[in-house]
DNA sequence: ATAGACTCTATACCCGGGTACCGACTCAAC
DNA sequence: GTTGAGTCGGTACCCGGGTATAGAGTCTAT
């Protein structure tokens, strides 16, 4: 149990790589609360605060909106016991980090294949790119 | 060489399954232009409108930008003999979404991971994926 | 006891990607 | 020729995720 001294806002900024008003901003969204505030009003934070900021910032990274990472922080909170639905949430967001690679991927195809087509065509003549983007259908996405 | 009837911005819209503001707004943004209009100032589309709109969705989807959209697009009309210039842009945007790929990928090792780890853990105790969020680096997605 | 750095709240603004509403006009059918 | 749906341009608004600025108060070192 370390002792450990109170950290301005300023501070946790500093430390977490992000500027104060994206502090005072996320207390508003209810994702992260000074431990307390002085006499004064200023607000005092401790370690926690730079952790939670950090993951804040993974979560992001990972797709996940201020709500849903707020929301995964309650879990946190609540936590114990709450796994779950913790890795619930993950899975979700997995699920939906393959479906972007996986349309990606045929996007990535069909400009290969573009590119390939141009690159052995004579030159002039319309063009194959030009061609089959116009042509309904290209890397179809589904969506 | 079909005769096509011409659209009215209603049309498209209902066609494409977006609302007609939004197609103003994609002409404000230099995305779509209606082929012509009346003497009384509607605008007139034709079926080729609904398949750009198609495309855009499409694109969106896999995290191109409007700007980024509005450049590819800007392939298709730029053509006529450029086709040197068309490739170079495919080969452009290619490259850029081999990187949004491989982006990707990073994050789905990482969510793989944090939810073996959690079903692997048993029940109770901290949950893992809360703990590896609040610590620095994981996967680390770069970015 | 005062300078300089920090913090407070509040409000406004930014960007991206739309959406909603306004009053005026157009068009087709009856 | 009137009605009702569709359209026009303009402006304003929404959400997400912040960033900036202002004017007032606080804290610390000298």
């Amino acid at each position: 149990m370390s002792k450990e001294r109170p950290l301005q806002i300023g501070d946790v900024a500093r430390k977490a790589g992000v500027n104060v008003q994206t502090l005072r901003y996320y207390e508003r969204r209810k994702l992260l609360a000074p431990v307390r505030r002085k006499a004064s009003g200023y607000r005092i934070y401790d370690e926690d605060a730079v952790r939670t900021i950090h993951f804040i910032k993974r979560a992001q990274d990972l797709g996940f909106t201020l709500k849903e990472i707020r929301e995964l922080l309650a879990l946190k909170v609540t936590a114990r016991g709450q796994c779950r639905r913790v890795r619930d949430r993950a899975t979700e967001k997995l699920e939906n980090v393959r479906a972007k690679i996986k349309m990606l991927r045929k996007i990535e195809r069909t400009l290969v294949k573009l590119v390939k087509t141009c690159e052995s065509e004579n030159t002039s003549k319309p063009c194959p790119i030009i061609e089959a983007l116009g042509k309904e259908k290209m890397a179809d996405a589904d969506k």
